[in-house]
DNA sequence: TTGACATATATAGATGATCGATATATTATA
DNA sequence: TATAATATATCGATCATCTATATATGTCAA
């Protein structure tokens, strides 16, 4: 099923660290890697993407370096910096708050799933 | 806590209809419920609710009438339509999907609370 | 009674996140 | 050798929300 977009607004970033938090990867990946994990809710576009890692890294959330597998086309890596760390937390901990409130005003007659 | 606006977006819709789906309300009213219902989680904005009012009763999804309690000034009520509760409903769904996708992406290591 | 604040609705413009389209280059497959 | 998948990148469009502003009424305290 696909998702309005506007739903995944605002939890982009927290994904994005998320992966980065079990392993340093390259924009791709974590596109491939996020699919696979929502079994395909998450359909992260390369125009989304990339920009947002380059956003992070200016903000030093995250930082990259290029990795020559050889007979592979150079892929660049980001890993998540101290400072994505402690962000990560703050938006896991605005998560459940959010989601916890959106299935408190649900919880008006009809029953909520939950995951 | 105040919570980053760009996640509220996407389920304000489904959040004014659910109000609705419970009982005709005024705008202002939907905004003080919602505050209440959410533990002050969401402070819906009157810039954010009139338009987003006006556009689902375009839609057909909500209709308005004005109703006279003397004394008060006369408050525009809002009632949901059938095509607002399948709309719903809908939304509903996708939220469970959403939410459902994001606790699975971040079940990564550190445990997240169900509401 | 006057000023301040809460109630109530409304609109315009700014901001920010995501997407679609497009571009480039390499590697694998048919 | 052409096509698709891999891999990164940028631009402009779209859409939801917010801030600021406006208007008008009701209530309460000074």
């Amino acid at each position: 099923m696909a998702i309005d977009k506007s739903l995944l607004s605002g939890s982009t970033t927290m994904l994005v660290l998320k992966l980065l938090d079990g392993q340093d990867m390259y924009g791709y990946q974590m596109i491939e890697e996020l699919a696979k994990r929502s079994d395909h809710t998450f359909e992260l576009k390369a125009g989304t993407l990339y920009p947002l890692l380059h956003s992070l890294e200016a903000k030093e959330l995250i930082s990259s370096y290029e990795k020559d597998e050889d007979t592979q086309r150079p892929r660049r890596y980001y890993q998540i910096s101290r400072k994505g760390r402690k962000l990560l937390a703050e938006k896991q901990a605005e998560w459940i708050t959010y989601s916890g409130a959106v299935n408190r005003v649900m919880q008006g007659g009809v029953s909520i799933a939950d995951a």
